[in-house]
DNA sequence: CTGAAAGCGCTAACAC
DNA sequence: GTGTTAGCGCTTTCAG
């Protein structure tokens, strides 16, 4: 493959075709103001050349890039990546370009050059779709930062004037729970995710208090933390029936450390859902061909990457006409219940959802 | 929010320091003909400014952005996600951005706009990360395309004149069949991926020729072909009872389809390794914990990607030199066998990988 | 060591 | 309808 040096530029099609850079200029922009016979012809040139204007000059000048910067984590699970499917998608639609930053780990302390990265290259918009563990989203708060450019956070407790788009998990733990009790467990344990995670943190509260509403008073060793890994969860449930062992159902923080649970109670040659009834959180497409399938907490991550980024395109635009964005808004997402085998205490096909 | 209409800019660093802004141009790339209390002076603005160098504005006038345009498909499945995972750590550690883009399905036709954009955008290489389906590359040989940037592909046939980095899907299946027929296994059954995959092509094609060399003739009804899914790993897997009962063992396209196969054996109480054993492809997180755990063959995607990287770099960087681009170049990773138990004919615990 | 002039590729504002 | 001038923010000559 050899270099060509020619990159056409406007001023090439202008002189080819006879008019001025402007001319040129006004039907790359389909501007009413040109005789359908030059028209035809710059474009004719156009075409030939295989003319693309300068998204980098035309940034410049217009004082806006049409992209958006976003940020992830952990983009080898499955959820973070979902959510930059559906980031990606949107944004496409919406004619915006993605320019693209991972962070290393999700306690990364380097915020800093990434938003400087994003600031040079003049984007419009930042998405923040990095899980909010420990201490990592403390800048946002820092007024020291400044940030002049409208900022979208996926999956982050909210705050006060910031845009958060999250699902509810929560409202998870609870959806989980209500089904655990309908279907008659009494002792009810829980495998939560590290705590420093935000999300582990809601569904844990989701089941607490779903706990102490159904009158069933939660002791200290029915809980145990884990790590998202199935390794973790095997070793959880471990505990659970060492220090808990009147427990006849867990909610589990996730579908991975759920899978963890299921191989120790194959292993233990314990019945699930008779004698241990099971709910995920996540549904991984994996799930449903567990054994037993699993009953689990669907979070529709696509979906709320696409709210992310019509909240983000919203707050961009509202920009350009008043001299104030407007203001940040909260959405919150609910998950949803996908009922399988492993709740069910009385075996129930016809109930089970068979994806 | 409040926008602020201060992006501080070149010129008014300048004037604050009392320099011109070409000393401020030296300073902030480092010139070494700069007098020390300049520099500082200089520096202290910046510091206090928040100034940041428009990467626009440089790109324009260096004639390169330090950017690479990046396609995926697939996002939300793991293999393409752990492949941009090294796509972004490796093009940040080299400094350059990315500009991402994700086809909306695998067969798309529109490729042309994409990489209008990134001309657009001036991306100094483009990194094609998508499977090679059907005829969705057919369009890497038209010559009509004449693209002046280097371009890498991941995961593609090899072709001439192009640059692909890719894993080694035919030697997987030799891998996984030298680890069965080792193991004693006589009559082989094979569970594809969809043919129009170049990736499942491989995968059978190295199947089938281990069939051969071993002096197994391969019959019509010992292979069907999935779609990755475990619903069509479950379907296959019983067209296969019916139409190859010899059979004493299957290599499957992938661990999704393989885990379909483990549901169905279980819900007809076939003993996995005992009655059939079973080797995967992909090594998902979650293959270690099926049941029984499944022995697969490992792809490091991760590592392709970041080999994909080093080589787009060093074909942009080359171009700066002399006036030709290096040769394209192939470059083909070996996958590897991870044992566990669903292939092992005489249980031997000990040989099992834990992980 | 530092500054002035020119220009990357494009568009906004104004002429004609 | 169309062309001219100026300038987005930066760097590259080239003077001094």
């Amino acid at each position: 493959m050899r270099p060509k040096t020619t990159r056409s530029t406007i001023k090439e099609v202008a002189s080819v075709a006879g008019v001025s850079t402007q001319t040129v200029s006004r039907v790359i922009n389909e501007r009413p103001d040109v005789s359908p016979e030059t028209r035809k012809r710059v474009q004719e040139v156009i075409d030939e050349l295989g003319y693309q204007p300068s998204a980098l000059a035309r940034s410049l000048i217009r004082q806006r890039s049409n992209t958006l910067g976003v940020v992830t984590a952990g983009l080898q699970y499955i959820g973070p990546s979902r959510t930059l499917s559906g980031i990606a998608s949107a944004a496409e639609e919406a004619g915006y370009s993605l320019l693209l930053k991972e962070l290393p780990n999700f306690d990364a302390d380097s915020i800093l050059p990434i938003i400087q990265s994003f600031v040079a290259h003049h984007v419009d918009g930042i998405i923040w779709a990095v899980p909010e563990v420990g201490e990592n989203h403390e800048w946002v708060s820092q007024p020291s930062l400044e940030l002049e450019i409208p900022l979208v956070y996926i999956t982050m407790e909210p705050r006060e004037n910031i845009s958060v788009v999250s699902i509810d998990n929560y409202q998870g733990g609870r959806i989980a729970m209500t089904h655990l009790i309908e279907q008659g467990y009494q002792h009810i344990a829980h495998i939560s995710g590290p705590l420093d995670w935000w999300e582990a943190r809601q569904r844990k509260a989701g089941w607490l208090d779903a706990l102490k509403e159904a009158g069933l008073e939660p002791q200290d060793d029915q809980w145990v933390e884990g790590n998202w890994s199935s390794e973790s969860g095997a070793r959880a449930f471990e505990k659970l029936l060492e220090g808990y062992p009147e427990m006849d159902s867990i909610f589990v923080g996730n579908d991975q450390m759920a899978l963890g649970v299921l191989q120790v109670a194959r292993q233990r040659g314990l019945q699930i859902p008779g004698e241990v009834g099971i709910v995920g959180f996540d549904n991984i497409p994996e799930s449903a061909y567990f054994w037993p399938s699993l009953t689990t907490i669907e979070q529709d991550q696509y979906h709320v990457a696409t709210l992310a980024v019509e909240e983000i395109i919203k707050r961009i635009e509202s920009g350009w006409q008043g001299l104030e964005f407007i203001d940040s808004q909260t959405v919150i997402v609910p998950p949803t219940l996908v009922v399988r085998q492993s709740s069910l205490k009385s075996t129930n096909e016809k109930e089970v959802d068979s994806k």
